[in-house]
RNA sequence: GGCCGGAUGGCAGAAUGGUUAUGCAGAGGAUUGCAAAUCCUCGUAUCUCGGUUCGAUUCCGGGUCCGGCCUCCA
């Protein structure tokens, strides 16, 4: 079952190939950095791929990279975002997107978010865009204004369907100053002129006149190229629903001659929400970067599970707070793993276990099966909480509560116990099978002490511990921790742990 | 202003017409030179006003507050 926003409902998951699913996800506009909003929409794309590839299909996935610069504020007006960033940084606004785009791909990389298996660049498909507007020329679907070529969507007879738009309120209520001459106040640029009198960094010629491609184009005449006119899921943030996703919508119908939104499935994702402060945005510049959580020395995978403790159709507040209790969880998580780890020992289920990290598209059924063959007839009803859960719309924060009451299970053996651990992580990709708990605490940025001198000063309180001066162990635990370092002293000897500031 | 969605313990967040998950924080115990970490045990919650109902946190309506869209955005 998957939450449809076309039709606003639950329905069954029927792909139009038995075996293949396509989807297409809204990718980033690579002009700054990700935030950890932005982040979160990728962390439910991956959690969808990772249900599809346990179910069994084989998953052909589209991200875009949206390279070619959108107006900065108004619909009419503004910079163009690329160029502004290029003047800014005086560098090319090819070199931005590369920048932008790398920086992108390790974010999700440290998430563990599987590549998909095609990246598409809007200013690699400039040609067919323009063959696409063609077309919807050809439709008697646009019209030619001074400053762009406009869809009419007066013309498509279910606009806004997916928005639930009110386009009579909308009307009433509008406060857009757009360009003049708009027959509704719906339309939107299909292609966007050059100003005459200056040259912009990024334009193409087309049969209409020097310019830029409108925002929605790329999407229809990527996700069409790559996965057809009707392909199965369509994903993106839940603020592409009213606007950029009706128009992709309407030019994809008008484009096809037909009523079908070219995918069967749209799903958006909530935001992530910060209390007491202003919507994060990336055209502000107000906003939290996964590095900014790394410098705190915050692990990515915290925050992954962080997002996977809420449904993806839930706002999700983000405190510093509930990120300091993921990662306590996490924690915990990966030392009683660990202890199963040790008990166990080396297995070959365990090495193909961790081939589901170097997959990209194909189903997990092969490892899937490698994991269940070992597993006690008893124990199959947490394999089936599983697949219940995520087939419920992605239901990941029931996915955690089993997974917990299995690390919790007193008298479920070590091996069983870690079989169900490398199946609920196919599915969660927080790598649970392969993180040592010790990695989770990262250096904080600000931290000043190096590893040389918090050795010594571990090895000088060794010595007076054993003095049995413990004034001076006290004092130089003290001293650590003022450095940001927690000292823990086990059987074995003391260990230390870097200090992640809660807020 | 119009349209859409939400409000659950200290924090985050599930679920539900009758018994309100889970994680973190907190409390008690074990352990420890003392701590920390770890292990065991435990308490606490459904925004407000009406309605429907034997019974509402859940369904319906009003209010308040919050979020999204109407303009580039995950």
């Amino acid at each position: 079952m998957l939450f449809n926003s076309y039709g606003r409902e639950l329905s069954e998951f029927v792909p139009i190939d038995p075996e293949h699913v396509r989807v297409y996800s809204c990718g980033p506009t690579v002009y700054n950095y990700a935030h950890i909003g932005n982040l979160r929409a990728y962390v439910f794309v991956d959690t969808l791929r990772r249900t599809l590839a346990w179910k069994g299909y084989d998953v052909t996935h589209v991200i875009n990279i949206t390279d070619v610069g959108h107006l900065t504020s108004d619909a009419d007006e503004g910079d163009d975002k690329m160029e502004k960033a290029a003047e800014q940084q005086k560098r090319t606004v090819w070199d931005i997107a590369a920048h932008y785009t790398e920086a992108f791909q390790r974010d999700l990389g440290r998430l563990n978010i599987m590549s998909p298996s095609i990246w598409s660049k809007a200013t690699d498909h400039i040609q067919e865009m323009i063959a696409f507007a063609q077309k919807l020329e050809d439709q008697g679907v646009t019209y030619t204004l001074e400053d762009g070529v406009y869809f009419d969507t007066s013309k498509v007879a279910s606009y806004g369907k997916l928005g639930l738009l009110d386009l009579e309120g909308q009307e009433a209520g509008k406060r857009v100053s757009g360009p003049d001459g708009k027959r509704n106040p719906s339309d939107f640029a299909v292609w966007r002129f050059s100003p005459t009198d200056k040259q912009r960094l990024m334009e193409w010629h087309t049969p209409w006149g020097i310019g830029a491609p409108g925002w929605h184009l790329e999407c229809s005449v990527m996700s069409t190229k790559y996965l057809g006119k009707m392909f199965d899921i369509h994903t993106g943030g839940i603020d592409h629903r009213q606007v950029h996703h009706c128009n992709e919508i309407a030019q994809n119908q008008a484009h096809a001659c037909t009523d079908h939104p070219g995918a069967n499935w749209w799903m958006h994702n909530e935001f992530l929400v910060l209390r007491d402060s202003e919507k994060m945005s990336k055209s502000k510049g107000n906003f939290l970067t996964l590095q900014t959580l790394v410098d705190r020395g915050i692990h990515p995978l915290v925050y992954r599970l962080f997002l996977l403790t809420a449904s993806y159709r839930s706002n999700l507040e983000f405190t510093w707070e509930a990120l300091d209790g993921s990662r306590a969880n996490l924690r915990r998580m990966l030392l009683r793993v660990q202890r199963l780890r040790d008990e166990v020992g080396p297995a070959d289920w365990l090495r193909i276990a961790s081939e589901a990290k170097y997959q990209s598209g194909g189903p997990f059924t092969y490892i899937r099966n490698a994991l269940c063959a070992g597993l006690d007839r008893a124990l199959t009803g947490y394999v089936n909480a599983l697949d219940q859960a995520i087939s419920n719309d992605l239901h990941t924060p029931q996915v955690l509560v089993k997974l917990g009451e299995i690390l919790d299970h007193k008298k479920m053996p070590a091996e069983q116990a870690l079989r169900l651990v490398a199946l609920y992580d196919l599915v969660l990709g927080l790598n649970l099978l392969v993180t040592d708990p010790a990695d989770l605490a990262l250096r904080p940025a600000s931290a000043t002490i190096s590893d040389e001198e918090i050795n010594a000063l571990i090895a000088q309180r060794t010595e007076a511990r054993k003095a049995k001066d413990f004034a001076a162990s006290d004092r130089l635990r003290d001293q650590l921790a003022e450095a940001g370092v927690a000292i823990k002293d086990g059987p074995t000897g003391t260990e230390w742990e870097w200090v992640v500031a809660g807020a």
